[in-house]
DNA sequence: ACGCCCATGTAAGCGGTTACATGATTGT
DNA sequence: ACAATCATGTAACCGCTTACATGGGCGT
């Protein structure tokens, strides 16, 4: 319910092709929502479709088209309805607390390899995260330059300050989630005794 | 798609009825793992279709029946299987950071009522969590002293271990998410000055 | 006799995943 | 000429949500 409005959040600052949309995404408000082309596309269909956005077919060379959307008064209205309005949360649903809180059934080598591999995810995210709070930092990303270009100078610190804050909620995240799993490979150490090392074979 | 291998984590104690079976979930895995009844009933006739359960009509009363689970062995592999195996992860989707991310365009009441609220929601949890986490201690909750009733003592204090393991996880969640959040009322006060507090009407 | 709990579902719809499908344009 | 990338989807399926639906058993 929540891909709607991370796209008005791009919208809002300027129309956009759904391919380029969909291309900025990714390397924008994507971190926080993922969604893929495939759900993109039919998603802007159907909000023009609820008159939430405008799709405009422009030609494109000889006989290609691109089709550009603009978000609409109506569109515009369900956003700040969005963000005055409470969120719902979702009941908890974590499959890797799922598994820890049954581990005593894996052998001592899967538990090890399910943590090891927890870390490794959530280190790759951490990266993401982070390199995306610096390009914050740098005003360095294309979509936050445009979005900086189209307010007022006075209201950049606040702009900035919230895209940052919402990074560093993840970021946080992340670095809890390796920070268990760390302490749950010396759990693993503790009931079963220390891991044979991979050197240990001779 | 982890509902089923929560399901089998309690059935691979002993067979429980689809009613006792829903009843239990939610005050266990539950937690960890949420799903309301109107997924589970249904779940339980797909994992029999399956083979990974054995559903058998017991009679109750003169006229009533309740149906009682068995594990299978089947099913009981593909536990197995699961747990030895990879988890595989879903990209980031966190509606309370997308927000975040934009609360500029929120009004500063807004923008605190959504933290406030977040606050409210994960402390909520942290609550339930932390009740669990003393019923763990105490080995009071009786799924649990059915799963070490049903096995050695001498792995009980494994089994406890990952139980309590699994919910620090999401301890630490609930706590990150609420830090979080109250560093970010500290900034919206930071940036359009601290509130005005309600009783200050006069 | 009544109400609460036991007991088990169905149906419609939604958001999301995965895989597939197609063709035009631009740069080299 | 060819490849990369621009550009836009469809179809099948899955897990989950929400609301609705029904009836028996048991204790007071």
């Amino acid at each position: 319910m929540s891909l709607r409005y991370a796209l008005m959040a791009l919208l809002r600052v300027g129309p956009l092709s759904g391919y380029d949309l969909q291309k900025q995404f990714q390397v924008s408000v994507g971190h926080l929502w993922h969604a893929p082309d495939s759900q993109i596309y039919p998603e802007l269909r159907k909000m023009e479709s609820e008159g939430l956005v405008v799709g405009e077919d422009q030609p494109r060379g000889e006989r290609g088209t691109r089709r550009v959307y603009h978000l609409t008064d109506e569109g515009d209205q369900a956003y700040a309805a969005w963000m005055e309005g409470p969120l719902s949360y979702a009941r908890a649903r974590e499959p890797a607390n799922l598994k820890a809180a049954y581990l005593e059934s894996a052998s001592p080598e899967a538990a090890r390899a399910f943590l090891a591999d927890h870390i490794r995810h959530w280190r790759g995210e951490l990266e993401q995260w982070e390199a995306e709070l610096e390009r914050i930092d740098a005003r360095a990303n294309p979509m936050l330059q445009r979005r900086l270009a189209a307010t007022h100078p006075r209201d950049h610190d606040r702009t900035v300050a919230f895209k940052r804050f919402g990074y560093e909620g993840l970021v946080d995240r992340a670095r809890a989630e390796i920070a268990w799993a760390e302490r749950g490979l010396a759990l693993v150490d503790d009931l079963y005794g220390p891991e044979d090392t991979v050197a240990g074979h001779a």
